[in-house]
DNA sequence: TAGAAGTCGTGATTTTATTCACATTCTTTA
DNA sequence: TAAAGAATGTGAATAAAATCACGACTTCTA
């Protein structure tokens, strides 16, 4: 699966969900046809780059016309694998936890949570969101063919609990505490640091020109 | 406020939080000193990068020595406005919103959820984490001084939602909706996208090599 | 059917960010 | 006090991403 194109930019490829929720939502809206600009209008990327993008799978478009929602949509399913389900598992059914439970990404999406552990005997057993949540002890056991966790626990547990999915051969990690986890080279992960993100928009607000640019 | 030096590069001011945070740690961990390698490993960015993006605020670190950890903390609190608190208003108290108020962002930061609101009359009139929940229908009357602020509704209530708060004065929005809302020029969105994340994430473990590079 | 309008795909350019690599300076120690 | 070692700050190089700008083709309209 890991196809020789994957020289495309990680800019570009960090897009593409967003650019396939559109579209999705397009075809719901029973439209046939949109350009790059509506598009960039929608998602807010400018429309150069929008194309860009998709010219790096090839003409997607029609010159003069624009591009076809329905092929765009059944193209966009192909390359983010929307047949073949991933499966998840989350660490920690705290706060944050139980809201990712309740949500479960299911949208439009390629992605379950399938099953969920914590440390706290309260908590095993129950089904949050339709997901059960199993002890943490029983993680080497439970997880078989997850190649996917998100880590929702107290981040004195972060690296901890890490190199437990990275043994039980989970590949990639969504890591929403504030650890910064360390992982061999085969596994990736992806940080988001809430606090971060609000610091840095109050930053923003501060020190950058108010009007222009962004 | 908005000093001249807004020449800081966007991604350096993105790590800035960051930094702060693990140099919070060192201190609290008793540390005297600290080298761009050490806080590299730390915060998994490089140490090049690391000491770049110190020199844009002049010369912090002595050559040879490294970085005195008091001198960068107090650096850290006067440029990241540590005194100085930001007011935030969450809107809409549901899985989401819920978490963050529980959670409030408050460990080491400059920035405080003063008050929420909700279109819920169950909600309203609530504590949640020791925030108030207001009704939506109040949001004018109450939002006063208040910079920022979280949206956790629906995606069908963004637009509606931010066009009433930029009205009410906001500059800046951390937007977890799905919805790419519309502001105008003097209003920062900062867009966190989870589905997308873990999409994305899904993408690059399925696309991307396996060992070197992350 | 012809001309106008619209839109893609992409070379070229520009902008932004990262990384290399080293002269310089500080610390430590004998 | 001198020599060895450590680590910064930064010019230069490289890499990655965004944007410009236009030729080529399509569609629409009269
Ligand atoms: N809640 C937020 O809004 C928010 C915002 C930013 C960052 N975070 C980070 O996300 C993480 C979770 O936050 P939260 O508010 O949900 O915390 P929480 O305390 O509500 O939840 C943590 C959960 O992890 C469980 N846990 C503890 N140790 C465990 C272990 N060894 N194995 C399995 N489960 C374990 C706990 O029982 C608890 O249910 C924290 O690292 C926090 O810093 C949370
Ligand atoms: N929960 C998640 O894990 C998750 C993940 C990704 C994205 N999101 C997005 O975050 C947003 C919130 O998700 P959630 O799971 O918390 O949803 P939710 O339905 O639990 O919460 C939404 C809250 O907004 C309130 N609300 C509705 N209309 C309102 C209005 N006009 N004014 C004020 N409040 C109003 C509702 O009463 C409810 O309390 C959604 O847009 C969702 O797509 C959530």
């Amino acid at each position: 699966m890991s196809t020789d194109q994957h020289k495309i930019p990680q800019a570009t490829a960090k897009r593409l969900p967003l650019y396939y929720r559109f579209i999705n939502n397009l075809h719901h809206q029973g439209k046939l046809r949109v350009s790059s600009k509506e598009l960039s209008e929608a998602v807010k990327v400018d429309s150069a780059t929008i194309r860009r993008d998709f010219s790096y799978f090839g003409a997607l478009g029609k010159k003069g016309y624009g591009y076809n929602v329905e092929y765009l949509l059944s193209f966009f399913r192909k390359t983010l694998d929307q047949d073949e389900l991933t499966k998840v598992a989350l660490i920690g059914v705290g706060n944050l936890g139980t809201a990712f439970l309740h949500y479960n990404f299911m949208k439009n999406n390629n992605t379950k949570i399938e099953m969920a552990f914590d440390a706290d005997k309260g908590k095993v057993g129950e089904e949050v969101g339709g997901v059960s949540v199993y002890h943490i002890d029983q993680l080497e056991d439970m997880l078989k063919n997850t190649d996917v966790a998100i880590l929702t626990v107290p981040s004195s547990e972060a690296q901890n609990i890490t190199e437990r999915l990275v043994e039980a051969g989970v590949s990639g990690i969504l890591n929403f505490t504030p650890a910064r986890i360390t992982v061999p080279d085969h596994v990736r992960v992806h940080h988001i640091d809430l606090s971060v993100e609000l610091q840095s928009l109050v930053y923003f607000l501060k020190h950058y020109p108010l009007d222009e640019e962004e």
